[in-house]
RNA sequence: GCGGAAGUGGCGAAAUUGGUAGACGCGCUGGAUUUAGGUUCCAGUGCCGCAAGGCGUGAGAGUUCGAGUCUCUCCUUCCGCACCA
């Protein structure tokens, strides 16, 4: 073996080795537990950068560990390779998307190959291909034969210049990314999938996801949004005006109600009132962020309208608000100013009446309606006052009567609200699958059958500045209704392509099978067992990703509920502070790094930087200290071989007796460490402090002189180092193994298992201190009890020292790890 | 505004169950080898102090024999949501 650790030519040997031995291919095995490790998969945007790199080594490590525990163990990878920085790149370099998008996926998967992941290349799939699309469109006319997908007019950032929709990306500071003219809200046909029907669902099984980040599970819940309230009906120009509140119990104390610009009594109001109606068109013009929203001005104006209130009769005044969505319950809402901090400033600000209807008990508590406090808006130890045959029970006891009284009147009912909205899934974009409609002019929107399927979206466009190029395609659009064989015509939108993702995981099971969907093969590899990506994934794919799953286990393709057992969410690769991008100017070229320190370099410093959750800071002479552990690690083992042969070493027949200490502590510290990285790999997944500690044994083992017996002790080390290190640096391993004597491909050796009788120690280090100040260590022995050890801890002379003049008034010990003595 | 996470040397970080703060690595200092430079090896490296020792985990309080860790108040940073009735 060569002194000098050379990593392009053992990189390049290694994994020609995988390639030839196809070590990666896995296939249905009943006799091992399986174990699906995933990475979120790549938009192929050109070539790889370092957030790539530290996403799929995380997951590769996984997959390598969990293959040395002896699973069988599946990790694929694709390509999301839908998407608009193809039509971007497509107009900016006149090359067809597909074209552009084929070259960077060749281009990509040569540089996962030397990187040295292991995957399944056999089970590789590019969502962009027919053969994958197709059964997205197929079972989105499944869902739209279920009910399930619906398609209503929905808003659109339209630019009138250019003709075209804009995607939100596109939309800069309000205007037209290209010709920088104001974008206009335009309302269009699109199509919608029934997330909400399953919002029940989604939040409740949050609940199983116990190996998810709290703070997914927690984004996900907030988006959600479920409460709990009312409906109820007030009446306006003798038809019913529909509220929603999660406050009945303050129903007695609604003054005025507010109304949404867009709601349709607004818009009658405004017809023969011009103020009002200039007030509504002002509102709707504004365009602005919606984190400015918030903090802006509540502003109203009296409709001159008035409602009646289910239980008084009393005649309130109905004003149109800018803080009322339309988009949220009915788009109107009860003002209950005497409860709600907002309603409160709004009253005050327009001079509406202010009625306590809620009082807290306690000296503390006094109300006025002049001054907003808190405790108004409590819920808990509270009492309903003003509020007639309610007054004096508590909130629920309220809620309760008041709910039932309107339901027995007819005039509400309880209800269930979430903040999630349907989903949207059509896009006015070219790059994406087309969605599976044709629109009869007769029977309306038909799906495409079955059979006729796919429909292929054509590759072969010309790209004319702006717009969708099918949408100019007769030869696309044109076709007849497959219901009454008349003329009609195809959608053109293509699907979100968030359709792509939410499926792939499950199609990675049966790649090839040009028959069905999903098979028997994807319900034996789901659901996923180690899901691995960006934070920036923590609401929309992995919510719409559960959801798929739950609507393909309602169609019978797959049996669990949930896609995603654990999930780990990696942090930011940043430079400099900042997050690494382009237009700062601050990233790193992965290439550059592994053509000068080879990808086990690469690997091993993107894993001992930071936690995986953390974000990492780069550092290039971190990737030196990488690289020059990986060199004193191979000259360790080189200098080993030079010595001989090595001398024959049986751990069971080992006579521990004739080992001299340090050669003990050696042995010790090789089972510690492997007890300790176990724990890092598996249940905590902190790479770094595995990797720190097998760095710490090899600095131990280093220091073993050349005897027989060392010599022995330091080739069970560095086997142990060696199989420890393999998920990390796999290259450097595969080569090191065989020359250390090991059997077989490393990849497939087991894992090293502690040796609990080198754990045993004779004596153990105990600190001493004094009124919790460190002021001794002593070695005692191992079984001593309790009072040897106080007995030695008191004997120590920097202990005797701050003894001196002062009484000891306990004793404080801990077996095994310290002595307090408590004195004063 | 609401929700979440975090704040530890010059830097990245470690301390897993309340028990030696700073493992491991980078950087730096000194030395050895070699030298054109780098590489490699040895020693040192939280701060103050010659030392003994003192101080030290964003700030302040509390619980405890003992707090980076638990509780409360506050400050800062980052992330998510953002008028949700």
């Amino acid at each position: 073996m060569d002194q000098h650790y050379e990593p392009q030519t053992l990189e390049a040997a290694a994994q020609q080795h995988w390639l030839a031995q196809n070590s990666f291919a896995v296939a249905h095995d009943d006799s091992r537990e399986k174990f699906y490790c995933l990475a979120m998969f790549p938009y192929p945007s050109g070539k790889l950068h370092m957030g790539h790199v530290r996403n799929y080594t995380i997951a590769d490590v996984i997959a390598r560990y969990q293959r040395m525990l002896g699973k069988n163990v599946l990790q694929p990878m694709g390509w999301d390779a839908f998407g608009l920085p193809a039509e971007n790149a497509a107009i900016k370099n006149n090359v067809p998307p597909a074209q552009w998008t084929k070259q960077n996926i060749d281009d990509m998967r040569g540089q996962l190959r030397q990187l040295g992941f292991a995957y399944d290349w056999d089970r590789e799939i590019a969502t962009c291909n027919p053969e994958y699309y197709r059964w997205e469109q197929w079972f989105f006319t499944r869902l739209f034969e279920k009910g399930l997908a619906y398609k209503k007019k929905a808003e659109v950032n339209w630019c009138e210049t250019d003709q075209t929709v804009l995607a939100n990306e596109q939309v800069v500071d309000g205007c037209c990314w290209r010709c920088d003219n104001p974008v206009q809200r335009r309302e269009i046909d699109q199509w919608f999938i029934k997330i909400t029907d399953y919002a029940d669902q989604l939040l409740a099984d949050l609940d199983k996801l116990d190996q998810w980040p709290e703070q997914v599970r927690t984004m996900q819940r907030n988006w959600i949004g479920r409460s709990e309230g009312v409906e109820l009906d007030f009446t306006c120009e003798g038809q019913p005006l529909t509220v929603y509140t999660t406050r009945p119990d303050t129903l007695m104390g609604a003054t005025y109600l507010a109304i949404a610009p867009q709601h349709p009594l607004a818009k009658a109001a405004a017809e023969n009132n011009a103020a009002l109606a200039e007030f509504i068109e002002a509102q709707s013009r504004v365009k602005v962020a919606e984190a400015d929203m918030a903090t802006m001005e509540k502003l109203g104006m009296d409709t001159g309208l008035t409602a009646t209130h289910p239980l008084t009769g009393e005649h309130l005044p109905v004003w149109v608000a800018n803080f009322v969505l339309m988009s949220y319950g009915s788009g109107a809402v009860m003002s209950v100013p005497g409860h709600d901090e907002r309603d409160h400033a709004f009253a005050s600000k327009y001079h509406l009446p202010i009625v306590q209807v809620v009082d807290k008990p306690g000296d503390d508590f006094v109300y006025s309606t002049h001054m907003w406090q808190d405790w108004y808006a409590d819920k808990q130890d509270t009492v309903s006052v003003n509020s007639g045959e309610f007054d004096g029970t508590d909130f629920q006891g309220t809620f309760d009567a008041i709910a039932d009284k309107l339901e027995s009147l007819g005039k509400g009912k309880r209800t269930v609200n979430f903040r999630l909205r349907d989903w949207g899934v059509s896009r006015q974009r070219y790059w994406g699958a087309p969605i599976p409609i044709i629109n009869c002019g007769d029977c309306g929107a038909v799906p495409v059958p079955a059979a006729d399927l796919p429909v292929v979206l054509p590759t072969e466009v010309a790209f004319e500045g702006v717009g969708s190029p099918i949408k100019k395609m007769p030869e696309f659009y044109e076709t007849s209704c497959p219901a009454c064989g008349k003329p009609a015509e195809r959608e053109t939108d293509t699907f979100d392509t968030f359709m792509e993702s939410s499926w792939y995981y499950a199609r990675y099971a049966c790649a090839r099978n040009d028959q069905v969907m999903l098979d028997a093969e994807a319900d034996y590899w789901a659901p996923v067992d180690q899901y691995v990506g960006g934070i920036e994934h923590a609401i929309l794919h992995l919510l719409y990703a559960r959801f798929y799953h739950k609507l393909m286990r309602d169609e019978g393709l797959v049996s669990s509920d949930e896609p995603f057992t654990r999930l780990l969410t990696q942090g930011m690769v940043l430079k400099d502070g900042a997050k690494m991008s382009k237009s700062k100017g601050n990233t790193v070229d992965p290439q550059e790094l592994i053509d000068r320190y080879g990808a086990d370099t690469v690997r091993l410093f993107s894993m001992f930087a930071a936690p995986p959750e953390q974000s990492l800071e780069w550092s290039d002479s971190g990737v030196e200290g990488a690289n020059r552990f990986l060199r004193r690690l191979w000259k360790l083992a080189a200098t080993l071989l030079e010595g001989g042969a090595i001398p024959a070493l049986d751990p069971s027949a080992m006579d521990l007796a004739a080992l001299n200490p340090q050669q003990k502590d050696a042995r010790r510290k090789i089972h510690e460490t492997i007890a300790k990285v176990s724990d890092d790999y598996g249940r905590r997944q902190t790479f770094n402090t595995a990797i720190a500690a097998v760095m710490e044994l090899c600095n131990e083992l280093g220091r073993l002189d050349d005897s027989d017996a060392s010599r022995a002790v330091l080739a069970e080390g560095l086997r142990a180092v060696v199989l420890m290190l393999n998920p990390i640096v796999p290259h450097a391993c595969h080569a090191l193994w065989p020359a250390l004597g090991g059997e077989g491909d490393v990849l497939n050796a087991p894992w090293p298992d502690v040796d609990e009788s080198a754990l045993v120690r004779d004596s153990i280090e105990i600190v001493v201190q004094v009124n919790g100040k460190l002021r001794a260590k002593m070695d005692v022995a191992a079984d001593a009890d309790k009072a040897a050890i106080e007995a030695a801890a008191l004997a120590q002379d920097n202990v005797q020292r701050f003894l001196e003049d002062v009484t000891v008034r306990k004793v404080i010990v801990v077996p095994g790890k310290l002595v307090n003595i408590v004195a004063n």
